[in-house]
DNA sequence: TACTTTATTGTCCCATGGGTCAATAATTGA
DNA sequence: TCAATTATTGACCCATGGGACAATAAAGTA
């Protein structure tokens, strides 16, 4: 265990702080110069650890994915069957420390750029590559065989739709409702072996 | 009935060439200049016709949603009943003329602005309100009352995964897949009377 | 201690793009 | 026909922001 590189350290200060300038400004607002400030830096020491404004972003975009798939393996370890291993995905998803309207903010600034920015793009790849491949892990126990692939789709359609309306809504959309209308799903979709307990616990 | 107004003509042209142009280039990259050589005009013609950057693009959001809006109400005024009414809604979103990847990328880039911009974040209530309305104008004959909340929410989330999944993927989404996806919901979700004819007409 | 590498800053450059404006062309209307 | 309005252009201005760079400070290394 050697002792933490300043440059480990600063690069983390800087893809927060871009981060955290995504939120409030939108891709075009966020400026170099802005994320300098937010860290307590110089811009030029942004260009330092990164080429260009780019590769920051991915980084950025990078960090916060990880956070997110912690948040999930970490409930996924403390399951002990396919529903637990379904509702650790979900419910890690909509954990309240993510599931602020800021935190979609900056997503979707992330989002409107894959199409122009090939590097984004394979991290939403491999974003959504995991999710599938967490939900199929489960539903393959739950469901015959032909009808995992639609309740996928379902699950991470429903879960996009949900954090979509977080960052457009005017009305108050909560974690708790968001996972009230997933166990809605799930208690309907699933066989009702496994629908009962869904509904249950909330 | 007037002679079409020359204002009007060319705000139109001006209106899609902004859409066009945020399909390819997002926001940041939809200049003023790009704009006008889309519409084969110069840079000068779009600052007469709009006060400036922000006043064109709302219009073009407002324009690209008053096309998804006739497309959805030319649907409803064919429908004869609550569940014909629930399809036109759901077809009218999936129409594969808007079902896109490039016209999810103009979404995507507009919505991104939404938090920035108070005028865009406006017309994204009324999309969001009417198809709220919509909905529930159909449910409340198809389901008990306390239900139809939790429908109309589960929809439009799906829509609207749906939609991002479109402008994110990189497998093939076709408007036949999504529409799959909204008639296995409706399929399991609502009451057996209508399941069975939604899931009969695919 | 001296030398090298790394961290950090501030300055400079330059392309870009939004917006203004004056000049000109086309239309309209009396 | 002629004046007034509207359409259209291109030149110009200027703030912004990405990125390069040289200079300096700090840290590590021998």
């Amino acid at each position: 265990m050697r002792l933490a590189k300043i440059s480990d350290i600063r690069k983390r200060e800087l893809r927060r702080a871009a981060f955290e300038v995504l939120q409030r400004e939108g891709m075009a607002g966020a400026t170099l110069e802005k994320v300098a400030a937010q860290a307590g830096a110089s811009k030029g020491i942004v260009l330092h650890y990164f080429a260009n404004k780019q590769e920051l972003f991915e980084h950025a975009m990078r960090e916060a994915n990880a956070a997110l798939r912690d948040a999930v393996v970490a409930r996924l370890n403390l399951a002990r069957s396919p529903l637990e291993r379904l509702e650790a995905i979900i419910e890690g998803n909509f954990e309240e420390r993510f599931f602020q309207p800021s935190v979609c903010h900056a997503w979707l600034a992330l989002c409107a750029e894959v199409p122009r920015e090939p590097q984004l793009a394979r991290i939403q790849k491999v974003i959504h590559m995991r999710m599938r491949s967490n939900l199929m892990s489960a539903l393959v126990h739950m469901l015959p065989e032909e009808e995992c692939e639609a309740v996928a789709l379902g699950i991470t359609a429903l879960i996009d739709g949900l954090w979509l309306r977080l960052g457009l809504q005017t009305e108050r959309l909560t974690s708790k409702d968001a996972l009230r209308q997933m166990r809605d799903y799930l208690s309907h979709r699933l066989p009702s072996a496994f629908a009962q307990s869904s509904v249950a616990d909330l």
